[in-house]
DNA sequence: GAGTTTGAAACT
DNA sequence: CAGTTTCAAACTC
């Protein structure tokens, strides 16, 4: 706004002063063109470097998040350098901060990336009138930063700028020691500045509530399951450097956010605020104190944040060390360095979004509530890729599914971290199906795939596997090929639905156990390898086949057996919307939203005991199964039956008895027919629905009694098919329905919510509408909800096209 | 842990 | 597709 106004008046005073001698000169030549040059220099470094960079930042912003972040390091540090530039003149400042702000950034970035190098570099870039080139340049080296290859060209581009680098860097010394007074007043004197820094303080401010929140609700975890590694740091750091952040980057804030017009470079402040300490302490030795301090805090509470999720106690315990100097900063730095290292490799690979979407996240605190959505929305899309992974497991892929959905739930309950066990599960499944490698390979990369998604995950599974993923989690290359993993994984279930089992072995291969003698586990008899995994040392199978070192064997076995029924390995359970594009009618008509995929054909067991699939699945009967006296808890073959069904159940029915079709054919519930058929059902709870619900109610409740085992049992039991032994005296139907109740809902409605009392409140909802199973058109809320969410689970579950649909939409947001 | 029951998978 | 056999999990004791 201003450099227009600016450029005008330079005009018309140009054209004042021109207007006599203008003509002559004129004439007379080039002269004028000088003039116009000076004030357009002027006005250059003015208006142009200013509104540029704006729309380079946004633009960048909109591009890539982690920009943003670095951004707002170079605004930190651009502020003492616009403090001086405003010293010296008002206009100037705005463009010498905008290339100050980019060549911090550069220098932000170098010092992640090599702590070694000086920051001068970044004041190389600031040459006022060209701020926007050296604003691309610092972006482009942002760019880079996230990759640890960018250093090079960083490097690079840094020499050149060294020599100019020296008088911004003055420049900054003495904003640094305006600023240690408190460098906010310094730079306020100037009227623009001011503004800005209420603009900035009005962002930090919605950047410290948004902290606060995270902070309460369990950040780190939750951009850690995202993430991985990356997000968290930065995130952590954004929560911890909330503070500090407040005191340090707000008079730096302010110029760039002017500049850059994009309030959400702020959160990258955090980031940056700690780069810019580095760099302060490296060029301008004098920093002040109490900017060390900040630092320090920021440093060291992203470190806490990084290697333990306690950020706010032992940010507390950092500030009071903050006493101690740069060694201890510099070690803070450096270990950011390392950190965004990692991260920019995950980056590369898929978080780049999800990373680059956290930032943004803290940065968006107050504008960029899009942003915000954003960062749910790649939380989601990791989960999504993560539940790429999910696929199935077990016999009971219908889990898979399930636990696709408990993930996406558990990555934006994000305090959960039950959730994330969910999750890992997935992700260890993929990593049977890519690496297959050995148990123990296999357990390092399921483990660091949990780390990806969350390492509160592996707290469930195996409190081992989450040290040794945090372990791993350092090792940036892990990431890497975890994410190319993820990749590999993702387009082999969408390929072969198959190699999710595979997959799912990873996670399953502790859990799911074997006893075959004859098979030589390569028959669907067993149960390792009816869920893709390959048997394991606690598998007392005989002859067993089903290793990795068969794996040639396993495959063709494998492809037989598909070519003779091509879902031979498909998940048996299969959610409403699955069932629905598959099955069709009869997912609907399942009250729990999944239905076994053949039907279970049982006749002694009344559908009561595990020998039922659908009951070991968790899901209620429906018109496929050929059960007799079917007393299914989680819903009676009768129950299920939509009203299209319930004609076909009431000629089954008749072969039991002919009363019971007449009152199905009048009652959709078939309530009547319940208590014909099922002399016991009388006992049983009435509607089928109810029936179902009440046992996954009870279960939920059982498993909230016991909290921890019941979030995980839940989940896991859908990994759990491969587990049944050891939780076969839990009660598996329960967990099943509770997955699925789980799952369905948190999507839909508020996942984040369910991510709070993800268990008991889906649970206790779904038991709500459950109560009584209204027909399909007159499904309680419930009901449809659990519908709709089952339709993006699915998608995520089964194939990737639905998820892609979900990350496209975050996307879309940037 | 052994034996029985059960139902899915495999086979004819 | 139906019937039978095989198989291993689930269950019982």
């Amino acid at each position: 706004m201003d450099t227009p106004e600016r450029k005008q008046i330079g005009n018309v005073i140009s054209n004042f002063e021109d207007s006599p001698v203008f003509s002559y000169i004129n004439s007379l030549s080039p002269i004028k063109p000088v003039k116009s040059t000076h004030i357009s220099q002027t006005i250059n470094s003015l208006s142009f470097s200013p509104v540029p960079s704006a729309f380079t930042s946004s633009y960048v912003i909109s591009q890539k998040q982690p920009r943003l972040l670095r951004r707002h390091c170079f605004s930190e540090l651009s502020k003492p350098e616009s403090s001086s530039d405003s010293g010296n003149e008002g206009n100037r400042s705005v463009g010498i901060l905008d290339s100050v702000d980019v060549s911090s950034c550069s220098a932000d970035t170098q010092e992640i990336f090599d702590p070694g190098s000086s920051i001068q570099e970044v004041t190389i870039d600031p040459p006022n009138e060209n701020s926007e080139l050296a604003i691309e340049l610092p972006r482009t080296m942002e760019y880079d930063c996230g990759s640890p290859v960018s250093d090079l060209t960083f490097h690079d581009i840094k020499i050149d700028p060294v020599a100019e680098v020296d008088v911004p860097s003055a420049s900054l010394a003495q904003f640094v020691q305006d600023i240690s007074v408190k460098s906010h007043h310094s730079f306020e004197t100037e009227v623009e500045l001011v503004g800005l820094c209420q603009l900035d303080q009005t962002k930090e401010e919605k950047g410290c509530d948004w902290e606060n929140l995270i902070s309460e609700a369990s950040n780190l975890l939750l951009f850690d399951s995202f993430t991985d590694v990356e997000a968290p740091k930065g995130q952590n750091q954004n929560a911890v450097d909330s503070e500090t952040r407040s005191f340090t980057s707000l008079p730096l804030n302010l110029p760039q956010d002017k500049i850059d017009d994009s309030p959400t470079t702020k959160p990258i402040d955090l980031i940056g605020s700690c780069e810019h300490h580095e760099v302060q302490e490296l060029s301008n030795q004098p920093t002040k104190a109490a900017e060390q301090k900040e630092s320090n805090h920021t440093h060291s509470s992203t470190f806490h944040g990084e290697q333990g999720d306690n950020d706010p106690k032992e940010e507390m315990d950092e500030k009071a060390r903050n006493s101690t100097p740069f060694s201890c900063e510099h070690h803070s730095m450096r270990r950011r360095c390392l950190v965004f290292e990692k991260a920019g490799a995950n980056k590369k690979s898929f978080e780049d979004g999800l990373s680059s979407s956290s930032s943004i996240s803290c940065q968006s605190d107050g504008k960029f509530t899009s942003d915000d959505k954003q960062l749910v929305t790649f939380k989601s899309g990791c989960g999504s890729s993560r539940s790429m992974l999910p696929g199935i497991g077990l016999h009971l892929n219908a889990l898979a599914a399930t636990t696709k959905d408990c993930r996406v739930v558990k990555h934006e309950a994000l305090a959960s971290g039950r959730q994330l066990i969910s999750v890992r599960s997935s992700i260890a499944s993929y990593h049977c199906l890519l690496s297959e490698e050995k148990s123990l390979a296999k357990k390092s990369t399921e483990a660091e795939m949990c780390n990806a998604d969350n390492e509160v995950l592996v707290m469930q599974d195996t409190s081992q596997s989450a040290f040794g993923v945090r372990e791993e989690f350092n090792q940036s290359s892990l990431k890497k090929k975890r994410h190319a993993n993820h990749l590999l994984t993702f387009l082999a279930e969408n390929l072969f639905p198959d190699v999710r089992r595979v997959e799912h072995d990873g996670e399953n291969e502790g859990c799911k156990r074997c006893n075959c003698k004859k098979s030589k586990c390569l028959k669907l008899y067993c149960e390792c390898f009816a869920a893709g995994i390959y048997c394991v040392e606690p598998c007392s199978c005989r002859e067993c086949f089903n290793k990795p070192v068969h794996e040639d064997t396993v495959l063709a076995t494998r492809k037989q057996i598909e070519s003779r029924n091509p879902l031979a390995f498909a998940p048996k359970v299969i959610r409403t919307s699955e069932s629905v594009a598959e099955i069709g009618e009869e997912s609907n008509e399942t009250p729990a939203s999944a239905r076994h995929k053949k039907g279970c054909n049982c006749k002694k067991s009344s559908c009561l005991k595990k020998y039922c699939e659908c009951y070991q699945g968790g899901v209620g009967c429906s018109i496929s199964c050929r059960c007799k006296g079917c007393k299914n808890a989680f819903g009676r073959k009768d129950e299920s039956t939509p009203i299209g069904v319930e004609e076909a159940e009431a000629e089954e029915e008749k072969t039991e008895s002919c009363e019971k079709k007449i009152a199905d054919e009048r009652l959709p519930n078939n309530e009547a027919q319940k208590e014909e058929e099922q002399d016991s059902d009388h006992v049983l709870p009435m509607t089928p629905s109810f029936q179902i619900r009440r046992p996954s109610v009870q279960l939920l409740f059982s498993s909230s009694g016991k909290l921890q085992e019941s979030p995980v049992l839940s989940i896991g039991s859908y990994a759990q098919p491969s587990k049944s032994q050891t939780l076969q005296s839990d009660f598996v139907p329960p967990l099943p329905k509770f997955k699925l109740h789980f799952q369905i809902s948190p999507e839909d409605e508020a996942p984040e919510v369910l991510k709070g009392n993800c268990l008991p409140v889906t649970g206790m909802k779904t038991a709500s509408p459950n109560s009584k199973r209204v027909r399909p058109p007159h499904n309680e809320l419930g009901f449809r909800k659990s519908r709709k969410l089952v339709l993006q689970s699915i998608p995520s579950s089964t194939s990737l096209t639905p998820r892609n649909g979900n990350n496209d939409v975050p996307i879309k947001f940037k």
